[in-house]
DNA sequence: GCGTATAAGCTGTCTAACAGATTTTCGGGA
DNA sequence: TCCCGAAAATCTGTTAGACAGCTTATACGC
């Protein structure tokens, strides 16, 4: 079979020093040379690792000055889920996870200025209902579908809405949408939004896409712990 | 801004060879040492490279004896088209390429025998009908179709239904789907598509997405060259 | 207090080397 | 002649040390 190799475990301890001490977007790593040191390997090894690392988008290398974290959603995606190996939960979640992932990254891509506007105005409805502890789960779709919406690609809508209407009866008929959530859970679900659309405002495909897709995770996981 | 590092140059050069070379799923690559020399850097550079590609499932290392062709696909695929830079063509395929690419993938990993045996069997109604040069367009769906039942999700099929329920409507009013096609390009689509199926047979997830968003970038190109 | 020059730190890259795994080669025996 | 096993050649995985060039921090002079 394929052995470990060091780079692994190399990969694994970086993602770990990210999550555990909480390292925000833009902070700065330990340098190569203090990560050798800390996993007791080389620097060629560490070197392996940050090159896996960035490949996966989770850092960022700066000739001279050092790496840095480029997305904190990956991360966890990464130790947690990598793509290859969904967990079998709920089933509309796999869906949503490759088709509202990707409709993030076009739209961030292609979105016009009107198109933007209205995913802007989605998200501000959302923002409302949830500070004024409404059950928001219809402005939650709404924001969703306008951003399928931006991709500019009806067919996203419609796979987008056979998907939803299904999810809808689904929900309807089980999982109580309409509860309400703690503080600190609103505040969370308002802060995901917020990072899609900033990414799509922003025009960063790749962090629109994974916004979109550790909201997603994180969604499934407040659904059925 | 973001220079371009040596390991860039190797990674893109050993694709080059890939392709050139024609290499095979299974080929070896030249060693490491004959590719620094080819490339003129050092051994470290060209293993950043090979880092990277195995991070892409386009090699695979195996110690002591070489780096191996994995998936010829993702190589074109990597070169002509990332993913996260898909290219506005033909609306529904940008939706079937992250919709049935993650089918593929995940009824690889999941198939049952009874689900599996469903599949060849549409593969088999799909080769004969192409064999005899009849309009294979309903075989082919129907083919797809079973992948996305193999993954025991109901939610692909939803999406996928609802989504082919459009794309013939588009084709019956635009492109001619029933036109004969020359006899080396059945033979491609059917090879396409076994590649597809044997994938998912040896449980290759990777591959099998990979099959399939290969399978369907062509299909799009011969639609719309 | 502020600006600048120097120092320190960091990444990118190279060379040289060795352990351990794998493949190839080669010779001897049936 | 064919097969088997051992030795040799080859290759990856990994380490150490070194240096250029870029970036950030420091300290000094005004």
């Amino acid at each position: 079979m394929n052995q470990v190799r060091l780079s692994d475990h190399a990969y694994a301890g970086i993602v770990e020093i990210i999550n555990d001490q909480d390292l925000e977007v833009g902070a700065r790593l330990p340098s190569e040379a203090a990560l050798a040191e800390r996993f007791g390997v080389s620097r060629a090894i560490v070197r392996e690792a940050l090159v896996r690392l960035a490949s996966d988008g989770i850092t960022e290398a700066r000739r001279g000055a050092g790496s840095f974290v480029k997305s904190r959603p990956s991360q966890r995606l990464a130790a947690f889920m990598p793509a290859t190996e969904l967990p079998a939960t709920l089933g509309s979640y796999e869906v949503r996870f490759v088709l509202e992932a990707e409709a993030a990254r076009l739209a961030a891509t292609r979105r016009s200025a009107l198109e933007m506007a209205h995913v802007e105005e989605g998200m501000e409805m959302l923002r409302i209902a949830l500070l004024s502890s409404e059950p928001a789960h219809a402005e939650d779709m709404e924001l969703h579908r306008r951003i399928a919406e931006a991709t500019g690609n009806p067919a996203f809508l419609i796979a987008f809405d056979a998907l939803h209407a299904d999810v809808d009866k689904i929900m309807r008929a089980g999982v109580d949408i309409s509860r309400s959530r703690p503080p600190e859970v609103i505040a969370t679900m308002l802060r995901e939004h917020q990072q899609i659309v900033a990414a799509i405002r922003a025009q960063d495909s790749e962090g629109a896409a994974l916004a979109m897709r550790w909201h997603l995770w994180e969604g499934r996981r407040r659904l059925m712990p």
